[in-house]
DNA sequence: CGCGAGTGTGAACGCTTTGTTTCGTCCCCC
DNA sequence: GGGGGACGAAACAAAGCGTTCACACTCGCG
């Protein structure tokens, strides 16, 4: 398992804990250097040390994740910690000094957990219902449902914005378009033939705010 | 934010990092107790602590990840991290002794996924009275009351404007409408019908100003 | 062209909410 | 202590609202 370096000039403490842990490192000092020295099976993953040069490991770790299409682990030094509360270019962190058996496991979720970026990040997930949007499907309680455009969308809308309450104006503007003009009672409607979909058990999930709107949730 | 703990007697070094980062934690025993206690903007996170049951831990976790549609942070000993190489129904983990640091960068990216609303501060609070203008949910003492949408439109109006007193018109053109054309006896039968949901602990904080009109808070 | 599924609309029904009225009680002022 | 106004309680009436049903319309497809 080859896994890149960055900086090209790690620390001792670094290196032999990723062979420690069975990974072979290959320090590089660029993004180019990374793609010339890339082996066979391809990078495992890649390994950014911040503790030189925060700025540039950031950016070689989200350049990784483009170009090269592999998952980042950043090594930070504790007092760097904060810094990474708004950035989002990498998959993972671990914290100076290393833990053998922490990077093991981390190194190992990166690479061939869930983590590989994203097997079905197009299925919306309620309790027990999942709306794959890329097929259109739903999923209720195990067992496939049929649902009708119009429903789908509906439902879909509702499984995204939970928690709230939504009148039906905005409703309309938001499932059907903000130019459709239409009555409200249309959403009712719909909001019957869902729940009469979901089953008695979840019908519950659609709350009736009255006066108001609906609520999902 | 609050996030659901497990086991339910977790450590204080745990409890007052979640706390110093800005989450309250609540502890629960179970899933089932985890779903009887969801709060209103539902949970942000799980954190399970390792330390004291393993597999117990484990198990809440994927069953939290699954049925309450939220992501899992394992809490771990350094001793027990090589166990999770092959387990993956948890979405992160932290090792012992914890840095608030690493803490609160770990929870933000868990919490940062698709299934975050905006940080509603859309809660008006009262003493032991909240109102989610959002939900149209209101809250007396910890149990979630129903209020009608008149009810809670003038409770909500109280509320914003407690300690002053309002003259039946005044509460009739502010919160029935400035065209309202009504009897002022109305105000005192809703004053009335909100005083009976308060609850006689709290239908105090409604005062009637003789000959005036009434006053909150 | 006819059929059927999907969708939107209108009307009837029943329940909840809401406003009014009536009656009794309290309180203030004389 | 008595009178009157103000307020609270309860009952009542009606208005509002959501649900449901029936039906019309559209669009694909055989």
């Amino acid at each position: 398992m080859y896994v890149v370096l960055y900086p090209s000039s790690p620390s001792m403490a670094l290196t032999s804990a990723l062979l420690s842990v069975g990974y072979h490192p290959v320090p590089v000092g660029g993004l180019t250097e990374a793609v010339d020295k890339e082996p066979d099976g391809g990078w495992a993953c890649a390994i950014v040390d911040l503790s030189s040069d925060a700025g540039a490991g950031m950016n070689f770790s989200a350049k990784a994740r483009e170009e090269l299409s592999i998952p980042s682990l950043l090594v930070v030094d504790r007092t760097l910690t904060d810094d990474l509360r708004d950035e989002s270019g990498f998959d993972d962190f671990i914290l100076t000094p290393i833990d053998s058996n922490e990077l093991r496991v981390r190194l190992m979720r990166l690479g061939s957990g869930p983590g590989d970026v994203e097997p079905d990040e197009s299925v919306l997930r309620f309790r027990d219902l999942e709306l794959n949007t890329a097929t259109y499907q739903a999923t209720i309680g195990g067992s496939p449902t049929d649902l009708t455009y119009m429903e789908y969308e509906l439902l879909r809308f509702l499984v995204e914005n939970p928690n709230r309450v939504w009148s039906r104006e905005q409703i309309l503007s938001k499932v059907w378009g903000y130019d459709y003009f239409g009555g409200s009672r249309t959403v009712d409607v719909h909001i019957r033939r869902l729940r009469a979909k979901l089953g008695e058990e979840r019908a519950g999930w659609i709350t009736t705010v009255r006066s108001v709107g609906y609520r999902f949730g």
